[in-house]
DNA sequence: TTGACATATTCCTATATAGGAATGTAATGT
DNA sequence: ACATTACATTCCTATATAGGAATATGTCAA
């Protein structure tokens, strides 16, 4: 099977940079085609075809005025994403406190054992 | 050209809705890849793989333990996707206060403007 | 060494792009 | 009616999956 649709859900369609970069352009301002084309500096049908998926997954919205069409992000639907995400934090703030109890530990009773994950909590992968 | 890696980034890593499940269930906790493939119902190889994505992007952490080898979600790599989705944090909330306001103003002065945008802030876009 | 167990990787296929080029369509000015 | 402006859509292609099946690799126990 291939990868899911863009159009799927809010996650397929920010997963592409220029779909992002859109939305932080459109957040609290209501623009029409042409600006973010000049403001993005892609070619005007895959600013079209980015728009599409966005207003596909109710990323943005949009509203005719004349011959323009203007859009401009829907926030709301980025809130599902910052809560899925945020229900994490309480995990990362776990490992910011051991880490910072380590690093006590190791004012107080010398070298600790560098090996232990829990030294590595940022030790990155191998690169792709 | 087709879509970005799975594995260029943490935000084309969690458009699979799998990968979001292993993170869920990796949360705070350490388990043999055989405990996965039991808690989230995939064969071996998909979970073998979808962790070799979230591995490479760096979204889990693996540790080897006799044959087994222990993942767990590194919620560290998380927080970026927190914070830009919290980056629109200011205008969900403007929306909001200017439903609330609406609603005030309709309480005050009599039926609004029902095609204003404002007053539909989460009408929902076509079906795909 | 041999066998069993735990995972990872490879091969194959159907599907879904993203970008470029060209074209279609709707609204406006004259 | 006609040219122009502002967008959207279609066509084509190279690429990147995700899942299923089969196989390879690594580790431990007897």
């Amino acid at each position: 099977m291939a990868r899911a649709s863009t159009t799927s859900d809010a996650f397929n369609a920010i997963a592409e940079p220029r779909r992002r970069e859109i939305l932080s352009y459109l957040a609290g301002t209501e623009r029409p085609v042409g600006e973010i084309v000049a403001a993005i500096g892609l070619p005007q049908p895959s600013v079209s075809k980015h728009l599409r998926v966005l207003h596909d997954v109710g990323l943005v919205r949009m509203r005719c005025q004349g011959r323009q069409k203007l859009y401009r992000t829907n926030a709301q639907a980025i809130r599902p994403l910052h809560e899925w995400a945020g229900t994490f934090e309480r995990y990362w703030q776990h490992q910011l406190s051991r880490v910072k109890e380590l690093a006590e530990a190791t004012v107080r009773q010398g070298s600790p054992d560098l090996n232990s994950p829990i030294a590595n909590p940022e030790s990155k992968p191998k690169e792709k």
